[in-house]
DNA sequence: GTGAAAGCGCTAACAG
DNA sequence: CTGTTAGCGCTTTCAC
């Protein structure tokens, strides 16, 4: 049915060897006349041949392709769910895995609760896995998993693996968020978190507003961090700005002040987390800390190239530097609102 | 190295038949005792064995992966830049291909300029394409195709072909907008297009905002269309709506109003399309024409399946409702106002 | 610079 | 219910 390697050097009157050095292995390329490889070109394009990804893949055991999972351990999150994060994380990763000719391959059976079912079963060359939560099953299963792979979020240290990943300072990140707010002489902050616990980033970025709200002399506590399904409690007047997790978060934050009447940024300073387009978008333009999601995603990328290629990426743990992107959704504190 | 079906045949002593017939082909697999099954199992157990993804896709012909593709024809488009209808569309993808065991393929190679260097390389079962531009490079290309397609967002018949589709009626989208302006006594009202030309979406919603304002006896014409980049024009008081083509392009819409002191919607009515979970996040929160983008992708998956098992899906062209999701956004013209 | 031989791991087709 | 045979399309190895 299909055109095959064979049929061509039929056709061009040489051995299949030929016709496969100069159709697909360009480094052997070398050896082969030009006049012969002309021919085999004519040829391959007179008869349509077209290369079979699955056989060279048999042959090679070699994909091209990288296996991405995220929220491993949880029921499958959906993306619509969270910001343009995961837009913004893939712009990376696809970006890193054209440059190396690779595909980036969405396992829906993976994503669920038993991604160890299909993960080591050759369908990709190496994984990149973000969100995983720090469980005891998932540790077992990443120290088992015979196929490099990647985390992104989360060091492997929680997983108890050797093995490279990449995130971005958190601490950095929300001491940015802390201080800019407390420049502004903002002292009675609220946090509103993400439900989804057990995520490395909702556990470290709650535990780090607590601690270093402290440094700061601020002494914010548990009373003051607020689940994202109810956080009414903290535009009721007790505060004068709320930190969110993420930037979805902080524009239901914003659009509920305006709802109960309370003016952004005069009356109450929001600040996000991810400054993702989304933020231009909302009305005050919302200040947000920086995480760098495309070049993390590339740099995943590039470290799974440098495991594939059997050396070990240097430095094992990227930690990327955060920024604050200040807008317009905070300002100074109200005077006649400072407690 | 990898532990094969031939080892575990040798442990269990049986042949490797048996071994392919208990552990993969589960069809087949009536025709085993379950004495000999049982030991096969134990035996795959004990060595550790797991399958040949690569090797079976090789000897099947098939490798159980769609191929995702968008924007072809164009510059590689970002995911992060417009509103979450790709999350949307994705989570539906993601859980049509999930119920067959399929895995989506993002392949960047093939999403830029030059997609059918790679594009019938049998990587993929079949293919699914959105936001294809309609020109004649695209419709020779598709034409050519060898492997299944369904189109999302436009007819095969854009491109001379004969293939499944999916899109939603987009008349029906602008008529509700429209409509339910008019209804509230809009009649001088502006539409801000996308930028990106060439897709089917932005000139079917361009056409019938003229085409469907005129039926209403409004007569906008390209004097009230304004671009992304441009749309200061319809904040100058000569317009009391706007629809914008995209949630995220109506955000910032209402976000430049709120910022030149016109209020939303007591001054300006502002409609987006596509409802994603964005329109909750404004404030006020945005009315919206929901496009089912998750039932979308789900349908198109659906349609692939039937073309990969032979058949022809019925009917070939797939088109949603919309249906308009009223929030705050929108509002009675202000009587002041109205010219 | 070129080709012959061998085999990657698996399964379809048939025979027992 | 089980096994034998053959081969998918390609590349690696080694000889010429």
């Amino acid at each position: 049915m299909a055109v095959t390697l064979r049929d061509v050097a039929a056709k061009a009157g040489v051995s299949p060897v030929v016709v496969s050095r100069v159709l697909h292995n360009r480094a052997l390329n070398v050896g082969v006349s030009e006049a012969t490889a002309q021919r085999v070109r004519d040829a391959a394009k007179e008869l349509g041949y077209r290369r079979n990804v699955a056989a060279i893949s048999f042959r090679t055991q070699q994909t091209m392709s990288i296996g991405l999972f995220h929220g491993i351990g949880t029921a499958r999150q959906t993306l619509e769910g969270g910001t343009k994060y995961f837009a913004s994380l893939m712009d990376g990763l696809l970006a890193g895995a054209f440059e190396h000719g690779y595909s980036i391959l969405l396992c829906p059976k993976l994503l669920g609760d038993a991604p160890d079912a299909g993960i080591n079963d050759g369908r990709c060359d190496g994984l990149i896995l973000y969100n995983v939560e720090s469980t005891k099953t998932n540790a077992r299963m990443l120290q088992e998993c015979t196929q490099p792979f990647v985390l992104i979020h989360s060091p492997g240290s929680d997983f108890g693996c050797d093995v490279p990943s990449v995130r971005c300072d958190n601490r950095e990140g929300m001491s940015l968020a802390l201080g800019h707010l407390v420049e502004l002489g903002h002292r009675r902050i609220a946090y509103v978190h993400d439900s989804h616990f057990g995520s490395r980033e909702v556990a470290d970025r709650l535990a780090l507003f607590k601690e270093i709200s402290h440094e700061l002399g601020l002494d914010l506590t548990d009373d003051d961090v607020y689940p994202t399904s109810d956080f009414d409690g903290c535009l009721d007047g007790g505060y004068t700005a709320v930190i969110a997790f993420h930037d979805g978060i902080a524009g239901r934050v914003m659009a509920r002040a305006q709802e109960v009447g309370l003016m952004v940024p005069e009356q109450l300073s929001v600040v996000g987390f991810d400054s993702t387009s989304y933020c231009r978008e909302l009305s005050p333009q919302l200040t947000s800390v920086s995480q760098p999601l495309q070049e993390m995603g590339q740099r995943a990328v590039e470290m799974l190239m440098t495991v594939l290629r059997g050396a070990r990426p240097e430095p094992m743990e990227i930690v990327m530097p955060c920024t604050l992107d200040v807008r317009a959704s905070t300002g100074p504190v109200p005077p006649a609102r400072t407690i």
